[in-house]
DNA sequence: ACCGGTACTTGGTATCACACGGTAATGGAG
DNA sequence: CTCCATTACCGTGTGATACCAAGTACCGGT
């Protein structure tokens, strides 16, 4: 696939919401997760800054748990806030996927 | 409606490439013509940088022609490297868009 | 002569995805 | 015991983009 990087800005933001809304996770697994979701090429250095994103915005909860295998992971749980940003991004993602699906159609105007 | 500037990235250039492919088109119409397709709040300073770019990329032909009211227009039309553009942006669309609607729909993996 | 609508331009800012490199902890192969 | 792959995280810089603000210019009607 052709290069994404600029359809994805503010899309990604919310896949992450949207994976943390499933339960706690921490960005290593969040990484396979969008790339199993189709998100293929989206790597490391893209989603820890999104993560730090959204922790300075205040819409999750971090907390430092052990792992078994490598260092320490940071298990990321959505909040209140984030549950509203959440609902918020699927209606702006709704609001341009309809213009979008509209001017797509249509031939006139 | 909330900030969509960011869901709007690559977007714009997108519809832009569309509405010229209806037949040549203005800026300042172009403005208008994108405000009645839901996107109200977007600018002239949005549209004509990205007329300049189709405009660097070769994605567009122009001509000055003049207006019986107002200052002379620059009339852009899709050439062929234009509606390859417009094509595979929409395959792109297609991509991310049915992407997020999987996602959405989904609340497991 | 002024003003509102038309039409384009320019400069600066903020935000985002992404590449690149670095750090650290664990466990297994040699 | 040492090397190395895997797991896991962090920081910096770059490029692209939307957007804001302000300015320029052309025209017609009052």
């Amino acid at each position: 696939m052709d290069d994404l990087t600029e359809l994805l800005k503010g899309v990604l933001e919310g896949c992450v919401l949207h994976i943390l809304s499933r339960g706690g996770n921490y960005g290593y697994e969040i990484v396979r997760s969008l790339n199993r979701a189709g998100f293929a090429s989206v790597a490391e250095g893209t989603v820890y800054p999104i993560l730090l994103r959204l922790e300075n915005k205040r819409l999750v909860e971090v907390a430092r748990v052990k792992s078994e295998s490598g260092p320490p992971r940071k298990v990321y749980t959505l909040n209140a806030r984030g549950r509203a940003a959440l609902e918020a991004f699927w209606r702006r993602w709704e609001f341009v996927s309809s213009r979008l699906a509209i001017m797509k159609e249509t031939d006139n105007d």
